[in-house]
This record gives structure tokens, C-alpha cells and sequence, in this order.
DNA sequence: CTGAAAGCGCTTACAG
DNA sequence: CTGAAAGCGCTTACAG
């Protein structure tokens, strides 16, 4: 048994010429049936995979993709981010490409390692998460000329995000909060309070959008219904003890943070009012509280079917919005039974 | 401007040959100072990074490790796993290694993977993680002849981990709910429970180990107040009960899972127990429970450190167990003030 | 259908 | 201190 089989060693062994055997690895039609058989019983015998390397540097393919892991501030809600990797991670596999991770400190930083990783031809493509209000990196990616794709729409006061010149996936937070509000209206809730960060374009104004637009449609108020603070339990239970105070019996949150200590000043007052989370997290599941299901696994799959297609030259820009599914778990809500756990993992 | 710099063009352009180029890269001790300026800027002008693919071709060596992602079951003690792999990629970047993620179905898939992996060249180690009792892996990485670092000791009935034919780091959770019973002996509690998973070897044994030997060391019982169920904030609470009815004025839990159920079966009874988990999770950061802090970043530093000498070709084998830290947040305990955060991403 | 040739971009001894 | 040569292991046109 030789150190290692290369292409050279097995062609050698079975009497035909080394691009005989790379033909049957890459291009087995062009292969005799005859031949063709012969040299993968060999190639499967000898445990022969090629060696990455060399096959990069020929075709100038690296089949990798980068991806930045963001600093969990937030174990909470760094969860849909968690579980998107997993899918990524899963997806990519089955597809022949693999993730390169990396951390970094700051967005310059992270700019700074696509570029070099882009100048040592060590990734194929970027997959941004995280997006926020006026993000620089879309536009130094397209500089860059490396195909990428975001997990978020672009964020903008003034730009329409289906305008934009790249691809991105995103959960449509305004339809899930939206569906929530409805059903708390449909189950008789006349005052429903919606609690949430700072309401600049992003994933907490989108939500936002949600709960107004259904609250709007049924002639309920608004106004003083809706406490913008930093996500938190602490804050959360603040807001929600004001917006109870103001007589909401029903509260919309825009994470399982708030909604956590939403619930928990709801229980100070002995319960009987309805929260509703965000993200379907681990403790919104240990505490059944009601949340929102993101589709992780179809954006993961969407977002890396888009990236591949870029990597193979397509130019169009695509936008994909992916509709969340409520999941209510509290018997406060009448009627309700609980739904079976999604075990996204 | 060329389409991309290479050594050859860089060579070209100053007057040089490219193995002179390629010194100012990798050895440049070897290189006359006025030509070492010279290239330097050159390529500091061109952005020039070598090609990965071509470096690795040369040196058979891939400057990546293997990482497999594990399904989180459970977000909230996932939670360590998603610090320590930050922490790793990290110190990974700083040493000029990459992370080469997966996710896999099982163990068996996961073995395949890092065969493959091995096969095609594309790592030059692997950071195992989640061991068990009887865990087939070490071995297999073993006779695949693949440097490896494990975070977790290898559990079993027999075998000393102490004496284990590779490399790992893990923390002394013993130590920990150890520190932790002692501390509640010193504020004067004289029946405290202890609730964990079935104690069969692995960690949910050895945090049992440090609250038993507190315990007996103090002379106090131990028998009826050790509850064991599976890892939930259901069974917690439930356990608790349990514990509590049979008088148990405080609670040591193998996770912060276990502990945010015990803390409302506390709650439930009206309060004035004391709860400790395990593991300082987001959950318990957010509800000021007590918990235990895992050194996480310096196991991942320690356990690169392990692995890149493994790579280098030492053989000696080492093995690392960290202490962890208690933390005490919740007022119940006399005479504590809530320590600072501690912020572990 | 199969094989001889060229080359991807680097690094590593080895002369000079 | 610097340069000419060889080669890492593949794949891709191109002849035959």
C-alpha cells in the first residue's frame, strides 16, 4: 500500500493513463462502461479522494463559502442565527461546498477577511447575516466583485429593499406579528399592546409594522399601546407593566426576551393576560410561551440556492420574503391547545 | 493593474526572481534589507496574498481544522458549545487556522466526514466535542493517525481519563458544584438537594461528585436528596418538588435548565430557597439565577494550543481540566450582592 | 474512447 | 544574498 493513492499511483496500478481516471471522477460519461468500472472498484478499494488543493489551484474553485460568527450578545435571541448555521452548515455539505467560519471584531474586520480571503482564492462566496440600518458591507461585497447573499433584506429609510442589486432572504416579520394580532383580535381582544426596540428600519420596526397594520384594519388604538425599549427581560417587564396599566390584555413582543419578562409582569398581577414572543428561542419552549416559528431551514436552503447560482454566473438579482408561522402554547389563550413542539434544532 | 498579482508578476515587475518574493513572505531573515523594503512595499501596493490552494499543494499542509456543529437538542445548554466555538475561531484566526464547519447526522456520518476530510488533504486537525461514555470516536481518530483535541474528557467506567492516549481539556464540574455546596454549608443550610440527569459516568456524574462530596465532608445527608430525571425545565421543577417537599432549603442543579424549573417550583411554593445551576446561560443571566461560569475561552485557547503542537509533531500526550467559577446573583442568598456580568459571548 | 502535454501558483532544497 | 529547477496533484483542452 503506497503512502497515499494519487491519480498517478492508481493509474499506474491499473495500466491507463491518470486523466483515464480523472475522467471517471469528473466526467464519467466519457469512460468506457468497461474501464469505467474497473477504475472506481479501484478508486473505492484504495479509499482514493483527490486532493482538495490541487483540484483548487486547476480550477480556481475553492468550494467554500464564508461565514462570520456573530458575536452572540444575546444568547436569546443569537438563536435563529445558531440555527441557521446548522441548516447553512447541512445544506452546503450536501451541495460540495464547505463553510469557512471566522469571527471577527467589527464589521471592518470582517470586511477585511472576505478581502483577503477573496485575494487567496480560499472562498467562493459570502453568506452575510445580521444586516442593520445604512449597512456598508452589501455595497463593499459588490465592490469586491465576490458572489454573496444576505440573510436580510437591506435596511433603509429611503431605499426599497426589492430594488437591490443582490441577492437576499428574509423572514417577513410584519406578516408574523401581523397573523398574531389578528387571531388575539379574532379571540376577542379589544386592547393589544405591541412591545419592542427602538423603531428605526429594521427587524424590530418591521414587526412593528405588523401589529399596527392588523390593530389599524380593526379599528382598535394604537397609540399609547406600543413601548419602545432595548431588548431585555428587565425592560420587557417594565414596558409590559405599563402597557397592562393602560389596560392592554393582550402584548405582542418582537423577541422572547421582552416577551419573557412581559410574562413575568403579567404573572406579578396574577396572570390572565396573553403574550405573544419572537423566534420560537429554547426558553420561549421551556416556559411555553407563545411565539413565532422563522422558516430557518427554507431560508438556509433558499439563501444557499441563490449563492450557487451567483457562484455559476448568473447576474439577476433575486428577493425572497418567507412567511413565519405562529405557535401559541398558552391555555390562557381560549380555545387553544397547544401545537406540537417544532423541533427545529 | 493585472488581473491578480502572483509571485511571477510581482517577480516580474520588480526586477526579481519569484523565489525571492516568496522569501519577504516566509523567510524574510534570508532576504537583504534593502530588497526586503523593496518587495515589501510591492506587495503591500499589489494587496498580494498568496494563493491558499497553491501553498497547501507545496506544504501538504491545509491550515484548517475540523469542527463539527452539533445538533442543539437543547438551545439552552447548546449555549457552551456556541461560546467555545466562537472563542475557538478566534484564537484559530490569530494562529492562522481556519475552521472547517460540518454538521452531520450521526457519529458515523461525522467519522466518514473527517475521513474524507483527511483523504482530500483539506485539515490538518480536528476539535472534538460533546464525548460520552464509550465514545467510539477517540479511538477512530486514533488509527486514522488525524491530530485531535478533545473538549471533554473521554468517560468511562474503567479507564482513568488521566491516562487517556490523546489530548483534551475539559472543566472540573465537580469543582464546581463542589465550591458552590460548600458556599451554601458557610450560609448555613443543612439539607440541600442536588438534581441532575441519570449517573451514568459523564458530566451530569461528575457535577453530582462535588455537591456529594461537600455534602458528606459537611456530615450532612445525602440519600433521599439527590433526585435524578431527564434534562428539562419540566422534570426540574417536578424534582424540585420533590426535593423540597422533603425539606431541602436549597438546590444544586446540573444545568441552568434544571434550575429554571426548580426556581419556580420555589416560586410556586411561595420562595426562600436557594437555586444554583449550571453553565451561566443567557436564560440565567436574564432571570438572575445562580449558576457556575465554564472557563469557555480558555478551554478553546488551551484546546488549540493542545492541538497545533499535536500538528507540529509532539506526541506526548496532555490533559487539561479547568476550574469554573460560581456565580451568585439571587438576593435570597444572605448576605450576597449580585457580582458584575460577566460578559462570555 | 483514451493518452501526451501544459499549467494552476506556490515552496523547498540546492547551486552560485 | 539571490536565482534556476523541480515538483506538489490535479484538470482541461487537444490530438489521436
Amino acid at each position: 500500500m503506497p503512502d497515499r493513492p494519487t491519480l498517478e499511483s492508481l493509474a499506474a496500478e491499473l495500466g491507463v493513463s491518470r486523466q483515464t481516471v480523472s475522467n471517471v471522477i469528473n466526467r464519467p460519461e466519457r469512460v468506457a462502461p468497461a474501464t469505467l468500472e474497473r477504475v472506481r472498484a479501484a478508486v473505492e478499494a484504495a479509499g482514493y479522494v483527490p486532493t482538495l488543493a490541487a483540484r483548487q489551484l486547476r480550477t480556481a474553485r475553492s468550494h467554500a463559502l464564508a461565514f462570520r460568527l456573530m458575536p452572540t450578545f444575546d444568547g436569546i435571541n443569537g438563536h435563529i442565527l445558531d440555527a441557521f448555521l446548522h441548516e447553512l452548515a447541512d445544506h452546503a455539505r450536501r451541495a460540495g461546498y464547505s463553510l469557512a467560519l471566522f469571527s471577527a471584531e467589527d464589521e471592518d474586520d470582517e470586511m477585511e477577511t472576505y478581502e483577503r480571503m477573496v485575494a487567496a482564492r480560499s472562498i467562493d462566496g459570502v453568506v452575510l447575516t445580521s444586516t442593520h440600518l445604512d449597512d456598508p458591507r452589501p455595497d463593499r461585497l459588490l465592490a469586491l466583485g465576490i458572489p454573496f447573499v444576505s440573510f436580510g433584506r437591506p435596511w433603509s429609510v429611503t431605499a426599497d429593499p426589492f430594488d437591490a442589486p443582490f441577492d437576499w432572504v428574509d423572514v417577513d416579520g410584519a406578516a408574523g406579528t401581523e397573523a398574531v394580532t389578528r387571531r388575539l383580535v379574532e379571540e376577542g381582544h379589544r386592547r393589544i399592546g405591541y412591545i419592542s426596540w427602538p423603531l428605526e428600519p429594521g427587524v424590530g420596526c418591521d414587526r412593528w409594522d405588523g401589529w399596527r397594520r392588523a390593530v389599524d384594519d380593526s379599528g382598535l388604538a394604537t397609540e399609547e399601546l406600543a413601548v419602545y425599549c432595548p431588548d431585555g427581560a428587565d425592560q420587557g417587564r417594565q414596558a409590559a407593566h405599563t402597557l397592562l396599566a393602560r389596560g392592554a390584555t393582550a402584548l405582542v413582543c418582537a423577541s422572547d426576551t421582552l416577551a419573557l419578562g412581559a410574562a413575568r409582569a403579567v404573572s406579578d398581577l396574577g396572570g390572565g393576560r396573553v403574550v405573544v414572543g419572537f423566534d420560537n428561542t429554547p426558553v420561549a419552549r421551556e416556559l411555553s410561551l407563545n411565539s413565532v416559528v422563522q422558516p430557518v431551514a427554507e431560508a438556509a436552503r433558499t439563501a444557499l440556492g441563490l449563492l450557487l447560482r451567483r457562484i455559476d454566473g448568473d447576474q439577476e438579482s433575486r428577493h425572497v420574503l418567507l412567511p413565519p408561522t405562529p405557535v401559541f402554547r398558552d391555555r390562557t389563550l381560549s380555545g387553544l391547545t397547544a401545537e406540537p413542539e417544532h423541533h427545529q434544532r
